[in-house]
DNA sequence: GAGCGCTCTAAGCGCTTGCTCAGGTTCGGG
DNA sequence: CCCGAACCTGAGCAAGCGCTTAGAGCGCTC
């Protein structure tokens, strides 16, 4: 009897985010974000948007950028999440990059407001929570290079330039948050499975 | 004697933008606009970085607006032509599709400053202006287009989805002006090159 | 039922924004 | 030598910005 969006743990986004009038004003922060740019939206707006006056977004948030913080930590600790269980899962390397292709793209694309803002407003953080973010970032990169190096390791991949493709790997993923459009012709599910069989191209896995 | 910054035509950005003033106005701009972003860059911060008074900016340009449209514009043309002529030239599809995308891709990386601007802030162009570039954009979509269907139909390539791979290659090529960095250690060059590489094997070219 | 802490609002402060305008400087042509 | 056009500046306007403050309403405990 419960739709989606009550049940808690991992399908719902911003569970954690408490109390509710908070989350109310991130997740309305987070559509303002995703639509106009941080820079473009006015924290009026968000209250607006929340149904709340502009003075109460700052009995929770101390400033808008802190507001811009909690959105890209708990995007960037998911996201993270999904490369780094499919880097440890068993199976061969084929499998593996092409789970987290998959499962990182259909995120991009299920949650591309929320991924638009994770991705794209990195550079209005402030110096040390910015720093934060980019250190999660190289996680990320570091678990895909890792089952790419397995892959050659093992024999299974032809992949002249490792850190390159890893880089075009991530780079080719992270772009599907710019342009899905949840009113387009495809599912996240057939983003996902047209970009793991494309990057399986890419490192030159065994059929 | 003279540097390429002089010589006139193709290799210098900008020629087509006279006067002077004018000029050094949208060179400051696609500065800024690429640093801090369309909507956090003040009229003031162009102004000064070309040396002249705020109000200065107002007798070349009508708006601020129109200042991102003029760059968004001669951007547009300028790589929807790198992708034409690599289109229209002779040789395989193979051969065109590599050339398409080694020079597009050398572009967003020579000119990230420029690319940054050109992909990431269409969204502040006003509604004219904006349909007037997506409508480019569309014209970019259909030449690499032309080129994937034409190296199935010759049996060269081996695509199931030609529209869908189609906007992986150009996603995966735009996306080189938000991660290209000049301090890196790759040359526009080499990251050209490789992706070439791997767009081939994106659509199974025949080696 | 008085006192307290939490949440929220109405009003507004100090500042910056995009943009304007009256007036000054420069310079080629008559 | 003067004129008019082109270009640029200093000063500033109205509007909107992020954020603060004083105080009202609420539900809780004792």
């Amino acid at each position: 009897m419960s739709t989606a969006e009550e049940t808690d743990g991992e399908n719902t986004p911003w569970s954690e985010v408490t109390p509710e009038a908070a989350r109310r004003l991130l997740v309305a922060a987070v559509e303002a974000f995703a639509e106009r740019g941080y820079h473009a939206t006015t924290t009026r707006d968000i209250a607006g948007r929340a149904g709340m006056s502009p003075a109460a977004l700052y009995i929770h948030y101390k400033t808008k950028e802190e507001l811009l913080h909690r959105i890209s930590r708990i995007g960037h600790d998911r996201a993270l999440r999904l490369l780094e269980t499919a880097a440890d899962s068993g199976g061969t390397p084929s499998d593996r990059l092409a789970d987290a292709v998959r499962s990182f793209v259909r995120w991009h694309a299920e949650r591309h407001t929320t991924a638009r803002v994770v991705q794209y407003e990195l550079e209005a953080l402030g110096d040390g929570h910015r720093a934060e973010i980019v250190a999660l970032r190289r996680k990320s990169d570091a678990a895909v290079r890792r089952i790419i190096s397995e892959g050659v390791r093992a024999g299974e991949f032809d992949v002249p330039d490792v850190p390159g493709t890893t880089l075009a790997v991530l780079s080719l993923c992270i772009d599907v948050a710019r342009w899905f459009n949840a009113q387009g012709s495809r599912t996240p599910e057939e983003v996902g499975t047209l970009y793991a069989d494309l990057v399986l191209r890419m490192v030159g896995a065994q059929k």
